[in-house]
DNA sequence: GCCTGTTTTAAGTCAAACATAAAGTTTCTG
DNA sequence: CAGAAACTTTATGTTTGACTTAAAACAGGC
């Protein structure tokens, strides 16, 4: 999955705090928290926007990709060797 | 949810077929032409991270954002009134 | 009429976003 | 050092909806 979560980088240009983020987005501080450092696998759109909202920034800001030729080969962990 | 899906135009830009890019990325078309035409209401990481490889672009490239004082507010339908 | 490509509808599976609660850790302050 | 404030992690549970497959409908092209 290395779609990177760049969104810790805005929140500390900012000098926001997480829980007021947490706040305006209307989402937990947990979910903000798992997000922020990259654990979540997905994200609705809905929170997405909420973030890009109380931010004034895009998606392309709190989400980034780096070109990785595996990503088009969908290998399964079991199948992986070196 | 006005996270608007541009992927549309990077089709169009690079000429290719949705069929192929659904091939490619490992997704079904139905669900490809779903994302596609904003149908959907968030997206995995793997997903995102498979399409940016195919397309070799970005999350910003596929996502979009127009702020909207109204996002901030979480106004439920049934409360909402002029 | 047929072929190619795209969209839509329908029905189902299952991962996981998100919540809440509580405990744990780090950081700042006095 | 003690205490508080900010943030993270763990655990458990609910609910959403991404995604699948299958099939039909739709839009151009020959």
């Amino acid at each position: 999955m290395p779609i990177r979560v760049t969104l810790d980088e805005v929140i500390t240009r900012k000098g926001i705090k997480a829980r007021d983020l947490a706040g305006r987005v209307g989402i937990s501080e947990t979910q903000l928290s798992l997000f922020r450092s990259g654990k979540v696998k997905g994200i609705r759109f809905r929170t997405l926007a909420k973030m890009c909202a109380a931010l004034e920034c895009k998606p392309g800001d709190l989400l980034d990709y780096r070109f990785d030729a595996g990503d088009l080969a969908d290998v399964s962990p079991d199948d992986e060797q070196g």
